[in-house]
DNA sequence: CGGGACCTTGATTATCTTCAATGCTAGTGG
DNA sequence: CCACTAGCATTGAAGATAATCAAGGTCCCG
């Protein structure tokens, strides 16, 4: 085997437990009865765990069961961009066979599971499971976008804003977020990589919106103080 | 019926006119035979004509045939996104359906085809033909990787640079650039927004590559004097 | 000739990056 | 227990990059 991409989950996993994020962020865009619940649940299947910075293989579809993986592009003279980021219950997309590189990392330890029986599966469905399938793929459409224009044409302030409020919708979908807080297992670094910032203003950022009571920012997590104002720094709405 | 979006074209076009362009980018993808290129010109059909700022309707599967269209996102405040551009040749993708609003609006006057049947007959077929659909579809996926690297991680200078030689390699495959030759039916307005760039410091950009001697640019074509340099601007290599 | 769309210029300000340090905390080995 | 280290967060100062403001200029077209 050439690159490290993940071994087998040593620990015996329930599939209960690996499957219950995708479950949640499936019924979050239908609603699914028990029997769909079940299927989600015998058809995840081979189980792998990465550690932060692994590769996570993108040959088969892919979910995130836990820990956060992300796209990342880095450019000869280091400068680095993380493309998308993938969270529990959210399938890892392929990245476009390019001219530059793209790799889907583990910015954390991570666990993820194949969908490949799931995606056949669901191809015979019908009803509130196929919607729910093809509502999540659709999804990652919306993210792109969002990220697109976080890069464009948002100052950095907003470009956390944005960035906090989807991660927390995108975390309330897994079931995974309560209210108002969020996770957010990444390092400055990473932060600034996917809000295309430097280091140091993405910490300066951050510094403002906790002075200005926007936030609570630390130990792995946000706190959203003001969700009224942050979406509106977001253009969410107006 | 409520926003225009497009009139069926009211001179008579040969299909072989219309259906060149998009002939043109999938024999790039994989070599097709007199077979294949007559399916493509049986199967384009509705030729419908925009006016330069028409809405494209996104209702089915839609080639380009010339102008140029574009998915745009406007906020509530002025500031405004190009995020996708489709030249020639090209299909109209979808957009997601979104918290935001994502437009696909012609940039100049343009004509546009229904790929409908196209894309029930290839799904039939095997072969090149198919082979370069897919290829052909995959593409965009490049083009938007490239725009988010280009708003993510480049300075000005690099993302003009990026952005002429995908242009540029785009239109070759629809066989209308020269060697050394671009079509950039866009005001600097348009430009600045695909770059995400203001319009002023999108013209300051210009005047710089044209004083390096990198680009010749008027008239609506952009001349690629040193594309050596240009795509080491653009990061394709080092 | 007047108007409008587009391009260009200079001056000023804001935003963001870079460079160079410093602090903090957790882990490691003596 | 105490250096010692490594990774991460933070700070200040300086400088580059890009936005904004305010005029002009050009060209085309009615």
């Amino acid at each position: 085997m050439g690159i490290q991409t993940g071994v087998p989950a040593n620990r015996v996993l329930s599939a209960q437990e690996f499957s219950r994020p995708v479950q949640a962020v499936l019924n979050s865009y239908a609603s699914l009865n028990q029997d769909d619940l079940d299927l989600v649940e015998s058809a995840l299947i081979e189980p792998r765990s990465h550690q932060s910075g692994g590769i996570v293989s993108e040959a088969e579809p892919r979910f995130v069961v836990s820990g956060w993986v992300a796209q990342v592009v880095q450019f000869a003279d280091g400068r680095r961009q993380i493309v998308s980021l993938f969270l529990p219950g959210e399938p890892i997309e392929r990245a476009p066979p390019s001219s530059v590189e793209v790799l889907s990392l583990a910015l954390s330890p991570a666990l993820t599971v194949s969908g490949r029986k799931l995606q056949e599966l669901v191809g015979h469905c019908e009803g509130h499971i196929r919607a729910a399938w093809e509502a999540l793929h659709g999804a990652s459409a919306i993210y792109r976008l969002n990220q697109m224009l976080r890069l464009g044409r948002m100052t950095a302030h907003e470009r956390a804003a944005s960035l906090f409020i989807e991660l927390h919708e995108r975390q309330r979908r897994a079931d995974l977020a309560s209210d108002d807080h969020l996770q957010l297992p990444l390092t400055q670094e990473m932060l600034a990589d996917v809000l295309g910032l430097s280091v140091i203003h993405t910490n300066r950022v951050l510094q403002r919106l906790r002075s200005e009571r926007l936030i609570h920012y630390g130990g792995g997590r946000v706190e959203l103080l003001d969700r009224e104002e942050l979406s509106s720094l977001a253009m969410v709405r107006g």
